[in-house]
DNA sequence: AATGCATACAACCGCACGATC
DNA sequence: TGATCGTGCGGTTGTATGCAT
């Protein structure tokens, strides 16, 4: 390690110090930080008396002192959570971390270009790649590398429009719940067994971590199977059916992102502050039509999936024991 | 015992972003 | 509107430590 003093201000200089934090430092930021609690961080370097820019000061408190972290060795479940975690949100490590009381970003980085990136490497291409989709070096996530990534409501909607064209309440719910489950693979699951005899008891067998991440099914009389997904208190995405004969209901996706999403085939229609839900037939399209141009996802869209994303990890880590 | 290599991890660096002036 | 400051993040570096030879 750094030699302590090896930067070390001269007397005359108030020169800041750089370097391994001593005893005494810790002792001196510590005590400040329970007496004083965070504030601005220039001011607790200096007003605890120690040589260290602001900058350094938070460093080392958020890495080191801070008297909630866990330290010691990752539990197995722990490095598990963090290979699914890192499939999906690519080297965010601050996000990571989010998920993993008592760690910190510093301390998961480190652990993964260590530990994991290593071990995965070591192993099979086929059963590494499968385990941890992103493990390339990239920092970012695979929806920004054009793969197929997080759960969007792009992928919400295929899905329940494809199951919905299934002949039974039953396999429309199954396929619902099929489709879902493989786009969420990478992610924390508790159980994979789908055994539905009917809309009813299948509805009742729907599996939990589905649920958990606000993901529902509906029966309308009407039009069929839909899929719903709760995002917070307020906002849902409603996805009614593709009906029998092949045509498709627009779609309303209703929530509190800012912005419409449209193209020519597709209307996502934003309504904030109401749960309402538009539904008109347009008959003719297309489901490769709607969804196989590249360019659906503009700006606006991505930034949705974004949100998305951070809900229903939000809501799986907190599931996630 | 000495040496070299690999690993783990603390800490620095540069950049980005938002708030304030 | 631009400058400055504070903060947070991800990438990278440097060194102590353990292990093999």
């Amino acid at each position: 390690m750094r030699n302590p003093d090896h930067n070390a201000n001269n007397s005359n200089k108030k020169k800041l110090r750089k370097g391994l934090w001593s005893p005494e430092e810790d002792e001196k930021l510590m005590n400040y930080m329970l007496m004083n609690g965070q504030g601005c961080w220039s001011d607790v370097a200096r007003n605890a008396g120690l040589q260290r820019c602001g900058k350094s000061c938070r460093l080392r408190w958020i890495n080191y002192l801070r008297p909630d972290l866990k330290r010691g060795a990752f539990s197995s479940q722990e490095e598990d959570l963090i290979i699914q975690l890192h499939s999906i949100l690519g080297n965010r490590w601050s996000q990571i971390a989010a998920r993993l009381p008592g760690r910190t970003d510093n301390e998961i980085k480190n652990f993964w270009n260590s530990t994991i990136k290593k071990r995965l490497r070591n192993s099979s291409p086929s059963s590494a790649s499968s385990f941890s989709p992103n493990n390339s070096d990239s920092s970012e996530p695979r929806e920004a590398m054009g793969g197929f990534t997080s759960i969007s409501d792009h992928d919400i909607m295929t899905m329940c429009m494809d199951s919905s064209s299934s002949s039974t309440p039953v396999q429309a719910v199954s396929s619902l719940c099929n489709r879902f489950d493989q786009q969420f693979d990478p992610l924390p699951r508790l159980e994979n067994v789908y055994d539905m005899t009917d809309f009813a008891t299948g509805y009742n067998h729907m599996p939990p971590y589905l649920t958990q991440v606000g993901f529902d099914v509906g029966f309308n009389g009407n039009h069929g199977i839909y899929g719903t997904v709760q995002m917070g208190e307020e906002d849902e995405i409603y996805v009614p059916p593709l009906l029998e004969s092949g045509s498709l209901e627009e779609h309303t996706v209703t929530n509190n992102i800012s912005g419409t999403h449209t193209n020519d085939n597709n209307k996502h229609k934003n309504n904030n502050n109401t749960n309402t839900t538009n539904t008109t037939n347009n008959n003719n399209i297309e489901e490769d039509n709607i969804f196989g141009n590249e360019n659906y996802w503009d700006t606006e869209n991505l930034r949705m999936v974004e949100w998305h994303l951070e809900d229903l990890m939000g809501n799986i880590s907190s599931s996630f024991s």
